[in-house]
DNA sequence: ACATGGATGCTT
DNA sequence: AGCATCCATGTC
């Protein structure tokens, strides 16, 4: 009868635990392609398909927030253990959304930079392609069409309300290239950290 | 092609 | 305390 309720169900069970973010950054970001992102929100629950993401490995990545061990009130979430939200506030204007990847005190985060859409998006006024698009494909689009802020920061990502379900029939090449935005680091600068999903229209364009 | 926007971190 | 810097995104 109801097909949304019964797919959510269906994901409910398939929702990856608090040990599977216990691995290395790269590791998680890799793993998660292909999967399911679901946030309930507002009373609403969106779905979307991550297709592509990056790796913050901590401290001895000049790239990450958490780089060189500092603690400072923005990145301290990065230092819990591994399987809670770390997002922040950049350009002043957008949210970018993290999950906390290994042990507590190790800092490393794997960003989610696009989304395809599967529920939660108003679909009647966005048919097309091009629409969708704006919607999720980008780091600071996603979040800001299904309402991530502050409010995530420090919640679990394997809760009921926000969570990553296995998806087991992935059929798709993956690409790893350097990342994107981060051209202040010098060591790291060019490490292949960035995985996305092949010909997938809902990665985020050059 | 260009304007927007605030937290951060560095300099004073 | 001031300010240059950051660039994804929206709007042109």
């Amino acid at each position: 009868m109801d097909g949304k309720k019964l797919k959510i169900n269906e994901l409910d069970k398939k929702r990856r635990n608090k040990r599977f973010f216990l691995r290395d950054a790269d590791d998680v970001a890799k793993k998660i392609l292909g999967d399911y992102l679901v946030i309930r929100n507002n009373k609403r629950t969106f779905i979307g398909k991550i297709v592509e993401t990056e790796g913050y490995l901590g401290i001895n990545d000049d790239a990450s927030h958490s780089f060189s061990g500092r603690i400072t009130k923005r990145n301290k979430t990065l230092y819990c253990e591994g399987g809670v939200i770390y997002v922040y506030f950049i350009y002043g204007k957008y949210w970018c959304f993290n999950i906390v990847t290994s042990k507590e005190n190790d800092p490393q985060a794997v960003l989610i930079r696009a989304l395809e859409p599967l529920a939660g998006i108003n679909s009647k006024s966005n048919k097309k392609l091009s629409d969708l698009k704006k919607l999720t494909a980008g780091p600071c689009r996603w979040t800001n069409s299904i309402g991530i802020g502050k409010n995530f920061l420090g919640k679990s990502i394997t809760s009921r309300n926000a969570f990553v379900a296995r998806n087991n029939n992935k059929r798709f090449n993956i690409a790893c290239v350097k990342r994107v935005g981060i051209d202040y680091a010098t060591k790291s600068k060019d490490l292949p950290l960035h995985f996305y999903i092949k010909d997938n229209p809902f990665v985020s364009k050059k």
